[in-house]
DNA sequence: GCCGTTTTCGGCCCGACTGTTTTCAGTCG
C-alpha cells in the first residue's frame, strides 16, 4: 500500500489533535498541524522525494524532527509516536475537536471528568443532561453540543458553485438596504477554491446596527448564531454558515485582506508587519504602539506597507507567493478572456442534451472561436456511446455544419475510453480522421496506483492520443481521485508529446489547484474544458480557470487560448 | 516543533463573541 501525501498529513495531524487534548505546548501542536497544511499544499510527492533521499527540512514548516517522522511513514507507514500517545489518549477522543464549540480543553475535561471517549459516548452525555453539571459548561452549551451532533452528519462544505448560487440572492438582498456601501464575499470563496465551508460577507455602512438587524431578517435564515456590533453569524435552511462583517470605509482593504484569508497567508503577512514595526489587523496598518491606522482603505495599501505588491486572491494559500510577491515573480494569471475554445463537450450523439449546432451557436455567443465535439465512443454503454460508423456520421455532420456556420470553428473529435488493457475504445483508422482525441477512463477505477498507471501510460503511447480527460477521475462529494502516480504520468505526458484536461465541471474540477501547479512546474501544458452536456454546461469554463489560477497557471501554460491554427499544430507537431 | 537581512535561543497573528463569569477562558476564523 504506497503512501500518499495525504496519509502523512493524516498522521501528523492526528498527532497534533491528541496531542492539544493532552495539554501539550500550543506552539509544538501548531507545528504538527502547519507541517501537515504544509504537506497538503505540496505539488511533489512525498514518497518519491524520501526514496531519492532529497532534504525534507527545505519544505516550510518541515523541520528535522517531523522530517524523520515523515520518513518514517513512508517506509513502514505508520508513527510509532502516534501509537503511544493513542496509549495515553483515547484515539476517537479527537473527533470530539471537530464539533464547533469544543476545542481541547473541553474535551479533556468531557474525558476526564464524563469518562467520554467518543461522539457516541457525547451524544449519551447530553441526552442524559450529565454536560451541564461540568464547571465552565452550563445548560446553553450542553443545548449548543447538541444541536451540533445533530447537524454534522454529512459532509459540510459545499461545491464553489453551490456557494454562488446561495450567496447572489443574500448579496442583492443585503444590496437592498439603502446606507449600505460595499458588499463583497471573501474568504476561501474569493480565493476560488472548489469548495467552501462558508460564507464571509464584508459590508462598508455607518448604521452597524441597522444593517445587522437586516442581515439577520434574511428570509433564508434557520438560525442566528451571534449577533454583534461587527459580527454576526447565521446559518441559512441549507445548512451553509454566513458570517457577515460591518466595517467602516478606512478599513475596507485591511478587512478584506483578513477576511480573505487564508489564515496562513495573513500570518506571512502579519509577520512581515512585525518586521517592520508595524501591527496588521482587520481594521488597517499601524505603527507600534499607535492608535492611528496609516493604511488600510485598500488591499493595495495593506501590501505596500509590506512591502508587496497586491497578490491575487486565488495565489493566498501560503504556497510560496509572499516570496514569489517579493522577488516581483508572481504569475500574470490565466483570465477567462484568454480561453480562445473549448475542446469537451458532448451532444445528442451521446448522452448530451444539445445538438452540434446548437453547441456551436452558444459557444460562439460566449466568445469561442472554436470547439471541438466530443461524444462518448462505444465502451459507454450508458452514455449511448458512438462505434466507428456513428463516428463516422458525425465527422459529415460537422463538416456540413461548418461549411454552414460563421464564426466559428467545429473540431472533429472524440472523448474515446482508455480500455482496461490500456488501448483505445475504437480502431485508429476511425481516429486518424479527427482533429483531436480526448481519452478518458470511466471503468475500473478502483485498479491499484502501479496498474492504473500503466494503463494511462499504455494509451499514451499511441500516437493518436491528445488529451488526458478527467486524470483522476474524482467527483465530488463521493468518488475521490483514482489511485495514480501523476508524477509518472506527467512525465510520459511531456515525452509522447500529450496534454493534460483541467476538466471545468463543479464537483470535478479535475486537474485540481495543485496538480495544475505540478504541471506548471514541470513544463506540461494543459487545456481547460468544460466536458458540458447541454449548452448551459459551456459556461462553466470559469471554474477550469478558478482552478489553473490556483495552480498558477498562465496564459502560455494553457493551450486552448491559441487560435484555431497553432492549437491544430501544436497538436500535431507535437507527435 | 519550527525558524532566523537584528538569529541557534526565544520567540511564535490578532480580535470578536459566547457563556460562564464578576474579569475571563475558550473557541473561532
Amino acid at each position: 500500500m504506497p503512501v500518499h501525501n495525504s496519509d502523512i498529513s493524516d498522521i501528523l495531524r492526528e498527532v497534533a489533535d491528541l496531542l492539544d487534548i493532552e495539554g501539550a505546548d500550543d506552539f509544538r501542536v501548531r507545528s504538527y498541524r502547519q507541517a501537515a497544511q504544509s504537506i497538503d499544499n505540496l505539488s511533489g510527492n512525498l514518497r518519491e522525494m524520501v526514496k531519492q533521499d532529497k532534504d525534507l527540512t527545505e519544505l516550510s514548516g518541515i523541520g528535522e524532527s517531523i522530517a524523520e517522522k515523515i520518513k518514517e511513514i513512508v517506509s513502514t507507514g505508520s508513527l510509532k509516536q502516534l501509537e503511544e500517545i493513542k496509549q495515553r489518549v483515547p484515539e476517537h477522543l479527537a473527533d470530539l475537536l471537530k464539533v464547533e464549540g469544543l476545542g481541547p480543553e473541553r474535551v479533556k475535561e468531557l474525558h476526564d471528568e464524563l469518562d467520554i471517549n467518543s461522539l457516541e459516548d457525547l451524544k449519551e452525555a447530553v441526552e442524559n443532561q450529565k454536560v451541564r453539571e461540568l464547571g465552565g459548561f452550563g445548560v446553553k452549551m450542553e443545548e449548543n453540543i447538541g444541536k451540533e451532533l445533530k447537524r454534522t452528519d454529512g459532509e459540510s462544505r459545499i461545491l464553489l458553485i453551490r456557494a454562488e448560487e446561495y450567496a447572489h440572492p443574500l448579496v442583492a438582498y443585503l444590496e437592498e438596504f439603502d446606507e449600505i456601501g460595499r458588499v463583497e464575499i471573501a474568504g476561501s470563496y474569493r480565493r476560488r477554491k472548489e469548495t467552501v465551508g462558508d460564507l464571509d460577507i464584508l459590508v462598508t455602512c455607518d448604521k452597524k446596527e441597522a444593517v445587522m438587524e437586516h442581515f439577520t431578517s434574511y428570509e433564508d435564515i434557520q438560525e442566528v448564531l451571534s449577533k454583534g456590533d461587527t459580527r454576526s453569524s447565521v446559518r441559512m435552511r441549507s445548512g451553509l454558515q454566513v458570517d457577515l462583517r460591518v466595517i467602516s470605509d478606512e478599513s475596507y482593504g485591511a478587512a478584506l485582506v483578513y477576511f480573505t484569508g487564508s489564515k496562513q497567508h495573513n500570518i506571512r503577512i502579519r509577520e512581515r508587519a512585525l518586521d517592520r514595526d508595524l501591527k496588521i489587523n482587520e481594521y488597517g496598518v499601524f505603527k507600534e504602539n499607535k492608535e492611528e491606522s496609516i493604511a488600510g482603505k485598500t488591499e493595495k495599501e495593506v501590501y505596500e506597507s509590506v512591502d508587496l505588491p497586491v497578490i491575487p486572491p486565488e495565489l493566498r494559500e501560503d504556497r510560496g507567493e509572499v516570496k514569489a510577491a517579493e522577488q516581483e515573480n508572481l504569475p500574470k494569471l490565466i483570465t477567462l478572456e484568454d480561453l480562445k475554445g473549448d475542446l469537451h463537450m458532448h451532444t445528442t450523439y451521446s448522452d448530451g442534451g444539445s445538438s452540434i449546432k446548437e453547441m456551436a451557436e452558444a459557444a460562439k455567443e460566449l466568445g469561442h472561436e472554436y470547439i471541438a465535439i466530443t461524444d462518448h465512443s462505444k465502451r459507454v454503454t450508458v452514455a449511448n456511446g458512438m462505434d466507428a460508423d456513428e463516428l463516422a456520421k458525425q465527422i459529415e455532420k460537422i463538416e456540413e455544419i461548418n461549411s454552414e456556420l460563421d464564426g466559428i470553428r467545429i473540431l472533429k473529435g472524440i472523448e474515446v475510453d482508455i480500455l482496461d488493457d490500456g488501448a483505445l475504445d475504437l480502431p485508429d483508422d476511425i481516429l486518424k480522421r479527427l482533429d483531436l482525441r480526448v481519452c478518458s477512463i470511466h471503468y475500473k477505477l478502483g485498479l491499484s496506483e502501479k496498474k492504473q498507471t500503466k494503463r494511462i501510460l499504455k494509451a499514451m503511447g499511441n500516437p493518436l492520443f491528445n488529451i488526458l480527460g478527467h486524470p483522476t477521475g474524482r467527483q465530488m462529494p463521493d468518488r475521490g481521485e483514482m489511485n495514480l502516480d501523476m508524477e509518472t504520468i506527467m512525465e510520459a505526458a511531456l515525452e509522447n508529446g500529450c496534454f493534460l484536461e483541467v476538466n471545468a465541471t463543479p464537483r470535478r474540477m479535475d486537474l485540481n489547484d495543485r496538480y495544475c501547479r505540478m504541471a506548471k512546474e514541470r513544463g506540461l501544458k494543459v487545456v481547460i474544458s468544460t466536458d458540458a452536456h447541454s449548452t448551459g454546461e459551456l459556461e462553466h469554463q470559469k471554474y477550469g480557470v478558478f482552478q489553473a489560477r490556483r495552480g498558477w497557471l498562465e496564459k502560455e501554460d494553457v493551450i486552448n487560448t491559441r487560435d484555431v491554427n497553432d492549437l491544430l499544430e501544436l497538436l500535431n507537431s507535437s507527435k
